[in-house]
RNA sequence: AGGGGCUUAGCUCAGUUGGUAGAGCGCUACCCUUACAAGGUAGAUGUCGUGGGUUCGAAUCCCCCAGCCCCUACCA
C-alpha cells in the first residue's frame, strides 16, 4: 500500500510546491506556438498578510491558470507586489514612535533606508503565504512597485500626460489628512454619518440694527468665513443682500450674498460662506470671486487666521469658540443633526478640505474612451451590473488629486528652477533649467498616489517602455480578477492610461469578486476579531480544502458567508478522493498499461455495464465542467465535480467493479483495471486546478500517467473524444435500471428496519423482455449491493407477504418484490406502501388536472406533454402495484 | 435622494433560455460491510419574504409592499 490511510496535506504541499517551481512549469514563454493567457496577479501591499479575501480571489486566478496551462495555453500570471505608499510607511513611522523619533527628525534619506530595510525584511510575507495556497505565478517575473523598471514606466507616463496637459499643478480645494499630513484622492475620504449639532448662530449686521441667523455644523469654521449667502428670492433676506454682517468673536465684517445654492427650507435660510474648509462653499466662493481664508496649519491646528484658537486642534477649537458664543449670547439654538464627515480611509482621522497646491490628473480626456470600451463590450464586467456603477463613476468624474506628501513613494519627476520658478518636467533628473539655464534645480518632494504606479501595472510589468516580447505576446491579458471596492481606483485607471498608452484595453474581462463574511454575515476584520486567517486554516485543513471550499461557494460577485462546518465538509471530499485513490492503487498494484498505448483503447470489448457507465457519466461531468469554466461559473463546475467523484466513481462505481477485481475472471479484471486507471487519472485531472496538491500527489502514482499533473492535459470532450466513446449511452441507461433497482431494495430494507446484515430474497418482476435481460445480465451487482441470497427475475409469483416497489427508468419497467414473511412485522411495509401510494395520488392529481387542460396541451412544447402523458400512465401502474401489494400483505 | 443587490429546508447557500425545487452542514434510525466512521445505507423537513399581474404553467418575467445589505451623491 502506497499511500497513507489519511491524507496529510502538510507534508505534501510544500514539497510538491517546490518540485514544481524547480521544473519550471510555473513559467510562460515569451514566445510561443501555443496561443497566450494571461492574468495580472492583483498586486498585494508589502505590507499584506494574505487574508481570506485574497485566499478566495486568488483561488480563482489559479484555478483559471493551472485550467488554460493544462488547455494547451501559453499561460501567464503576472505576480508583483505594491509599495502601498501610506500604508508601508505608516509602519515604518511606528516603529520609529517606539523609539521615540519621527520621520522629520531622521530626514528623508534615512528615513527611507529604513522603509527599505524594512520591506526586506518582512515585506513579501505575503509572497510566502501565496505560495501555501499554491498559487502558480511565474516567479521569475516578479515585480515590485519600485523597481526601476516599473518607475521608469511610471516617470515616462508622467511626463508624457503633462506634456500632453494631462497633467498639471493647482491649487484646488482637495482633501487633507491632518494625520498623515498629505492630500487625499476623493477615493480615499470615507464618509460616516456623525451625531452632531446644528448650531444656530446671530451674525450682527455692520450697522448694528439687525442680525441674520446662519445655522452650521461647524462653528470654528466661521473666523474663515467671507460671506453669508440667501436665496435671492428669499422675502425674509432680500433687503439684506450687499449688506454686511459682523462674524461674531471678531472685527470682520462680510457681504451678504444671494446665491441660488441656498436652499430657502434649511435652517435658517442663511449659510455662512467659507471657501477655503467647505466644497460648497469653495464653488460659491469662485462664482462670487470671493477671497479665501484658510485657517488651519497641515496638522489641522488653526494657524494665525485662527485668532484667539491659534494652536488649538479642530475639535477643541469648536468648542472653545462655542462656549465663547455661549457666553457673548450669540448662539440661538442648538439642534441635534445627523450628517455625513469625510474620515481618511487610512488612518480614520476627520478629512479636512484644505486649499493646497497639488498635481492632478485631467480625467476628462481619459474617461472618454474608458467609458466607450465597456459600452461597446471591449471589457466586460461579471456580473454585469458593475459595468453600471462604473460608468455611473466616469460620468462623474473629477480630476485626479495624485501628489502625496508622503516619501515613500515613485518622487515625482519635477524640478523647480530656483531661478525662475520654471517647472521642469522630465524623466531623469535635470542638469539645469529648461528655460533659464540655470542649474539651481530643486526636485518636487511630493510623491505619487500609490495608484498611479497601480494604474499602469498590466504594461509596466511587462516591460513598457520598452516594446517587449512580453508586451507582445501577452498584452492585452484575458481577465481581471478583483473585488468591487478597488473599481474606480484601480480598474478603471488602468482601462483609461492601458487605452492611452498601448492603444488596447488591459483586460477583456473583469470578474468581480464578493466579500468573504463571516458566519454572521458581517465583514471580517481585525478589529471586530473576527477574521479567519487563511494560513491557519491551510496549516490546520490543508490548501485544497481551503481552496475548494472557497471556489465551491464563490457565485459571481456575491458575498461569501465562510464557515469552518463548510471547511470540514470539504476537507472530508479530500479525503474521500485521497481513499478513492487508495483503493484503486491497491486494486491496480497488478495493473500495467497497454504497451500499445492509450490510442488504441477504442478496441476495447465486452466493457462491463458499469465501465460503459462510468465513462458515460464521465462524458457528461466533463462537457458541464468545460462549459461553466468557460463561463466562469466556478462553483458549479466544483460542484459537478463533486457530485461525480462521490456519488459517481465512489458510491457507485468502486462499489460495482469489487465483484470483477475480486473475482477471478481474468478478461473482466484486466478491463475493469484499464477503466479504472483511466477514469481515476481523468478525475485527477480534472479536479487539479481546484485541489493541486493533492491531485499531483495522486497523480505521481498513478499507472497511467505523464511527466506531472500540472502540466498534463486538461480533459473535455473534445480532447478526450476517443476514450469517451466508449461510454455508450444504453449501458449507462441500463446500468441505471439496475442502480435504481439496488436503490429500491435498499429503501425496503431501511424502511422496514431490517438489518443490513441480514439476507433478503428477492424477486424482480420485470415488465418487459429488455428489462429482463438488463437484469439478468447485472444480476450479480444487484445481489452483492442489496445483499441478497436470493434473487429470481421472474414475471410470475406470488405477491403473498411481500414488499413492493414500482420502478421505472428510461422505459424499463420493473416491480422489486421482497418476501417479508418471517423477517419483519408487516405493518410498516404497509404504512410504507401507504405512504407511497399517497404520494404518487398526490403527483397524479396535479399531472392529471393539467393534462385536461386544454390550453396546456395546446400551447406547451410537445415534448413537455408527451412526458407528462407517459408519466401520468407510469403513475397509474406504479399506483396499481403498490395497492395489490397491499392487499396481498394481510 | 439616486442606483444596485438580497429574502429558497433548522443553518449556510445553489438554482441563466418559465415545465412544478437541490447541495453541504445539522437532525433521526441502523451499520466498525477488508478505500474511507473525515465513512456507509435509509429517512424527515420547504404555502421558494407579502400581495398582485403576465402565462396553459412562475422560485424563475413584470409591478407593489416589507425587511436586510451595499454603492454613489448631498447634508448650512
Amino acid at each position: 500500500m502506497e499511500l497513507s490511510d489519511r491524507y496529510s496535506p502538510k507534508e505534501v504541499e510544500g514539497r510538491l510546491y517546490k518540485w514544481w517551481s524547480d521544473k519550471g512549469y510555473f513559467a510562460a514563454q515569451d514566445q510561443s506556438t501555443k496561443p497566450p493567457y494571461s492574468v495580472i496577479l492583483p498586486p498585494p501591499n508589502v505590507t499584506g498578510q494574505l487574508h481570506i479575501g485574497h485566499a478566495l480571489n486568488h483561488s480563482m486566478q489559479d484555478l483559471l491558470i493551472r485550467w488554460k496551462r493544462m488547455s494547451g495555453f501559453n499561460a501567464l500570471w503576472m505576480p508583483g507586489t505594491d509599495h502601498a505608499g501610506i500604508a508601508t510607511q505608516g509602519v515604518v513611522e511606528r516603529e520609529l514612535a517606539k523609539e521615540k523619533l519621527t520621520r522629520r527628525e531622521l530626514g528623508r534619506e534615512k528615513f527611507l533606508e529604513r522603509v527599505w530595510g524594512w520591506k526586506k525584511q518582512y515585506g513579501d510575507r505575503i509572497i510566502e503565504q501565496m505560495k501555501y495556497l499554491g498559487d502558480s505565478c511565474d516567479w521569475d517575473r516578479f515585480v515590485f512597485t519600485l523597481d526601476e523598471g516599473v518607475s521608469l514606466a511610471v516617470r515616462r507616463v508622467f511626463v508624457q500626460l503633462y506634456k500632453k496637459g494631462l497633467i498639471y499643478k493647482g491649487t484646488k480645494l482637495i482633501n487633507w489628512s491632518p494625520k498623515l499630513e498629505s492630500a487625499l484622492s476623493d477615493l480615499e475620504v470615507e464618509y460616516k454619518e456623525i451625531k452632531g449639532s446644528l448650531y444656530h448662530i446671530r451674525y450682527p449686521t455692520e450697522d448694528g440694527k439687525g442680525e441674520v441667523t446662519v445655522a452650521t455644523t461647524r462653528p470654528e469654521t466661521m473666523l474663515g468665513d467671507v460671506a453669508v449667502a440667501v436665496h435671492p428670492q428669499d422675502e425674509r433676506y432680500k433687503a439684506l443682500i450687499g449688506k454686511k454682517v459682523r462674524i461674531p468673536l471678531t472685527t470682520r465684517s462680510i457681504p451678504v450674498i444671494a446665491d441660488e445654492y441656498v436652499d430657502k427650507e434649511f435652517g435658517s435660510g442663511v449659510v455662512k460662506i467659507t471657501p477655503a474648509h467647505d466644497f460648497n462653499d469653495y464653488t460659491i466662493g469662485i462664482r462670487h470671486k470671493l477671497p479665501m481664508i484658510t485657517i488651519l496649519n497641515r496638522d489641522g491646528t488653526l494657524n494665525e487666521n485662527g485668532l484667539a484658537y491659534k494652536g488649538l486642534k479642530v475639535q477643541e477649537a469648536r468648542k472653545r469658540v462655542l462656549d465663547d458664543l455661549r457666553a457673548q449670547n450669540f448662539i440661538v439654538k442648538e439642534d441635534p443633526h445627523t450628517h455625513s464627515v469625510g474620515h481618511d480611509s487610512r488612518t480614520g482621522v476627520v478629512a479636512e478640505p484644505m486649499l493646497s497646491e497639488q498635481w492632478f490628473v485631467k480625467m476628462e480626456t481619459l474617461a472618454g474612451p474608458a467609458k466607450a470600451v465597456v459600452e461597446n463590450g471591449t471589457v466586460s464586467f461579471e456580473p454585469e451590473a458593475w459595468a453600471k456603477t462604473y460608468l455611473h463613476w466616469l460620468n462623474n468624474i473629477q480630476d485626479w488629486c495624485i501628489s502625496r506628501q508622503l516619501w515613500w513613494g515613485h518622487r515625482i519627476p519635477a524640478w523647480y528652477c530656483e531661478g525662475c520658478k520654471h517647472i521642469n518636467v522630465a524623466e531623469t533628473a535635470p542638469v539645469k533649467c529648461e528655460k533659464c539655464n540655470s542649474a539651481n534645480l530643486k526636485q518636487e518632494d511630493d510623491v505619487l498616489d500609490t495608484w498611479f504606479s497601480s494604474a499602469l501595472w498590466p504594461f509596466s510589468t511587462m516591460g513598457w517602455p520598452e516594446e517587449t516580447e512580453t508586451l507582445k505576446t501577452f498584452y492585452p491579458t484575458d481577465v481581471l480578477v478583483t473585488g468591487h471596492d478597488i473599481i474606480f481606483f484601480w480598474v478603471a485607471r488602468m482601462i483609461m492610461l492601458g487605452l492611452e498608452f498601448r492603444g488596447d484595453v488591459p483586460f477583456r474581462k473583469v470578474l468581480i469578486t464578493g466579500l468573504i463574511r463571516d458566519a454572521e454575515g458581517r465583514k471580517m476584520s481585525k478589529s471586530l476579531g473576527n477574521a479567519l486567517d487563511p494560513v491557519e486554516l491551510i496549516e490546520e485543513f490543508g490548501a485544497d480544502s481551503v481552496r475548494f471550499t472557497l471556489l465551491a461557494q464563490v457565485a459571481a460577485g456575491k458575498d461569501l458567508k465562510f464557515s469552518v462546518p463548510r471547511l470540514e465538509g470539504y476537507r472530508n471530499f479530500m479525503n474521500k478522493i485521497w481513499n478513492a485513490a487508495r483503493f484503486s492503487l491497491s486494486v491496480l498494484s497488478d495493473f500495467s498499461p497497454p504497451a500499445t498505448g492509450v490510442r488504441t483503447l477504442a478496441k476495447i470489448e465486452n466493457l462491463s455495464d458499469a465501465d460503459s457507465w462510468i465513462i458515460y457519466k464521465l462524458a457528461e461531468c466533463e462537457r458541464q465542467v468545460d462549459e461553466l469554466l468557460g463561463a466562469a461559473r466556478f462553483s458549479e463546475a466544483a460542484n459537478v465535480l463533486y457530485d461525480f467523484v462521490w456519488h459517481k466513481f465512489c458510491d457507485w462505481y468502486l462499489e460495482l467493479i469489487k465483484p470483477v477485481l475480486y473475482g477471478d475472471k481474468q478478461t473482466e479484471r484486466v478491463t475493469t483495471q484499464l477503466v479504472l486507471a483511466q477514469t481515476l487519472n481523468r478525475i485527477v485531472r480534472l479536479l487539479h486546478p481546484f485541489v493541486p496538491f493533492i491531485t499531483e500527489e495522486i497523480y505521481q502514482k498513478l499507472p497511467i500517467k505523464g511527466e506531472a499533473c500540472i502540466v498534463d492535459a486538461y480533459p473535455n470532450p473534445k480532447s478526450d473524444r476517443d476514450w469517451l466513446a466508449l461510454g455508450a449511452k444504453e449501458k449507462a441507461q441500463e446500468l441505471d435500471l439496475v442502480i435504481e433497482v439496488i436503490a429500491a431494495i435498499r429503501n425496503i430494507r431501511g424502511e422496514n428496519r431490517i438489518k443490513p446484515g441480514d439476507d433478503l430474497v428477492v424477486r424482480l418482476s420485470p415488465v418487459e423482455a429488455s428489462a429482463q435481460k438488463v437484469l439478468q445480465a447485472n444480476k450479480a451487482y444487484i445481489m452483492k449491493l442489496s445483499k441478497l441470497s436470493k434473487c429470481d427475475i421472474d414475471v410470475a409469483g406470488s405477491l403473498s407477504k411481500c414488499a413492493l416497489t414500482p420502478v421505472s427508468i428510461h422505459g424499463h419497467k420493473v416491480d422489486v418484490i421482497v418476501y417479508l414473511e418471517g423477517i419483519v412485522d408487516l405493518g410498516e411495509e404497509r404504512k410504507r406502501i401507504e405512504k407511497a401510494i399517497e404520494k404518487f395520488q398526490k403527483d397524479m392529481t396535479s399531472l392529471d388536472a393539467r393534462l385536461k387542460n386544454d390550453n396546456f396541451v395546446k400551447n406547451a412544447p410537445e415534448d413537455v406533454v408527451v412526458q407528462g402523458r407517459a408519466q401520468l400512465v407510469e403513475l397509474s401502474t406504479k399506483i396499481k402495484s403498490l395497492q395489490d401489494s397491499l392487499i396481498r400483505l394481510n
